[in-house]
DNA sequence: GTGAAAGCGCTAACAC
DNA sequence: GTGTTAGCGCTTTCAC
């Protein structure tokens, strides 16, 4: 490892026998330096391996081509996926990105601006799933800070970005999907409720029901955590009080692999004596025994879409300055059929 | 969003009375100013809402507390988790985290050295696989490149700072746990054998037999792709060319649970007929019916570990200059047994 | 076409 | 204790 200093722009000037700025200009492909100058600085930038320094640069132009990406539980597929899809739209759109990870879903707002702020970022996307109350620091923070901000995983609100997986879709996807197949007792295992996805995927079920005319029961509603140990633990007690539930809608794929292993243990067959839908469509949901109705999320797309989304209003708020337009998008998921639910033999 | 510019130094320095140069004692937390002074500045930064450029600061101070991490394939279980160890432990050590994520696993590493070199990045954290000959640029240009590098899954280096997931180690455990239930015909099912871990459990594989004293058959390997679908696909057509096979170590989970799935249907009995190990210790891996014996490998710890390996690299390089003590850290793999794999009837 | 001067926001070295 | 001067490496403005 060699300790060079770093080759500067005066360097290059000076070995080429020519002032700073006519560097710069050919740094900037600018039209205004004659041919033979411009090839010759060329040549000496190479011989030297000069490399433009980005935070010089980014200090002066004030602008730095950077989205801060604050994120939490990492650990999980949907977040680690998300951030797949930004760090390739990032790369695709030239953009740097520089990573805030969350230690938890709970946090401190204005440490977190504060430090992206210092950094420059050109705009944020603030990854982490709203989750109790931790997004009420929006009306406050959010008018004054000079950085513009696309939220996913959120509801609408006025005079914000948002990108949504839409999750009420996606339970209504779920719980008509079971009514079509002649289901009427149909419980649902969910998430934990403080987070906004989770609620959301109850609501669908608890409308949809409705919709079909079915008398609602929250008695066959169990909320667990996301883990599959949940999802196994669940499933026997709630049979066990509620032996006419025929089918259910499991508010996670991990939750229910948990709950389909619990089952096998007592015997209770799926999908003859109760069907069941996922959602996610993790990897293993078609390859458990019996593969696994779901509802698949593009997390890829999602990350991907909130990079083209934030970039564009990064623009919008360079040149306007007013008429800024902000957008609620909204990524629809898709019921992906299986085996883990069948016509009912019940209502047939 | 405020369009404000941003306060500066300058404007602290100027509403607070005193020079720019005590303003910025008072950011550093130096002793020499007095307590009046310091606290009459702190109050003004907090009236005007002052936060530092990290920028600015950084390029003075020729020092980013900033690390780079390339890295590909954040779409597989592996990388992702890794990942989520890096990010932890770069915030855990106060550094800013620069995400580098190449799209394939074949890349140009001078544009990226360069990129991460223009963005003044502390050290970079090389994320990417050994897969095929993509170090062979390392004995190039390494020597010449003034960044400190630590690489993660490679072979030992001279002059070189490696952080490796012991994946001899892990073909080793997974291989003499058969041979100590009594199994002898074993057979391997690998990930493509231009990844070096790959190469390295395979290798583990076939040491372990001869070791064992028992005639190797590289007939019992067949390659892979690492996907569920490949595992699945493999399984049938080796058993039915070799009937005598026993048992077999398959190099990662998805693989196995797809070999399951076609067990399944074939109706050959886990582990009665054949015993299977993997490799990962997938969340789901402990779920599958039988559960899966397998080799866990902490990738959390793995990526933290290297955080802090690369921070003292940077120390070193920034103390002393000269004796720099390059290290190979290796993580070691955990046999995690399940019900895949039993004591050998046949044998017994 | 090209260059000189000023400035981006901060710190280091030295003076007082 | 505090201020002055000189950078860090680049771009922008405005001359020539």
């Amino acid at each position: 490892m060699n300790n060079n200093r770093r080759v500067t722009i005066k360097e290059v000037a000076e070995t080429a026998g020519v002032s700073i700025q006519t560097v710069s200009r050919v740094l900037n492909n600018r039209p205004d330096v004659s041919a033979k100058t411009r090839e010759n600085i060329q040549l000496v930038m190479d011989q030297l391996g000069y490399q433009p320094s980005k935070l010089a640069r980014d200090l002066t132009r004030q602008r730095s081509y950077t989205i801060g990406v604050v994120i939490a539980g990492l650990e999980y597929t949907g977040p680690s996926k998300t951030l797949n899809g930004i760090a390739e739209a990032t790369e695709d759109l030239n953009y740097t990105l520089i990573l805030k990870e969350l230690h938890h879903f709970e946090y401190n707002v204005q440490p977190v601006l504060n430090w992206l702020y210092a950094r420059h970022v050109d705009g944020i996307i603030w990854a982490v799933p709203e989750y109790g109350n931790n997004r009420d620091w929006l009306s406050e923070f959010l008018p004054q800070f000079p950085i513009p901000i696309v939220f996913q995983d959120m509801a609408a609100q006025p005079d914000t970005s948002i990108v949504y997986m839409d999750n009420y879709i996606g339970g209504e996807k779920a719980t008509k999907h079971l009514l079509r197949l002649g289901y009427r007792q149909i419980g649902h295992i969910s998430g934990p409720l403080g987070w906004y996805a989770a609620a959301e995927r109850k609501q669908a079920w608890h409308d949809s029901l409705l919709q079909a005319g079915i008398e609602y029961e929250d008695r066959f509603h169990i909320e667990c955590d996301w883990s599959l140990s949940s999802g196994a633990a669940a499933i026997g007690p709630l049979l066990d009080q509620y032996p006419e539930v025929e089918a259910i809608f499991i508010a996670n794929d991990l939750m229910a692999i948990g709950a389909m292993q619990a089952l096998c243990k007592r015997n209770t067959q799926v999908p003859q004596d109760l069907a069941l839908v996922g959602y996610d469509d993790i990897p293993e949901a078609a390859f458990v025994c019996p593969p696994l109705t779901t509802i698949r999320q593009d997390f890829y797309r999602y990350g991907y879409s909130t990079v083209s989304q934030l970039v564009e209003l990064i623009e919008a708020v360079r040149q306007h300055k007013d008429s800024i337009e902000y957008k609620f998008t909204k990524i629809e998921p898709e019921l992906i059929i299986r085996e883990s639910t069948i016509a009912s033999r019940k209502r047939r």
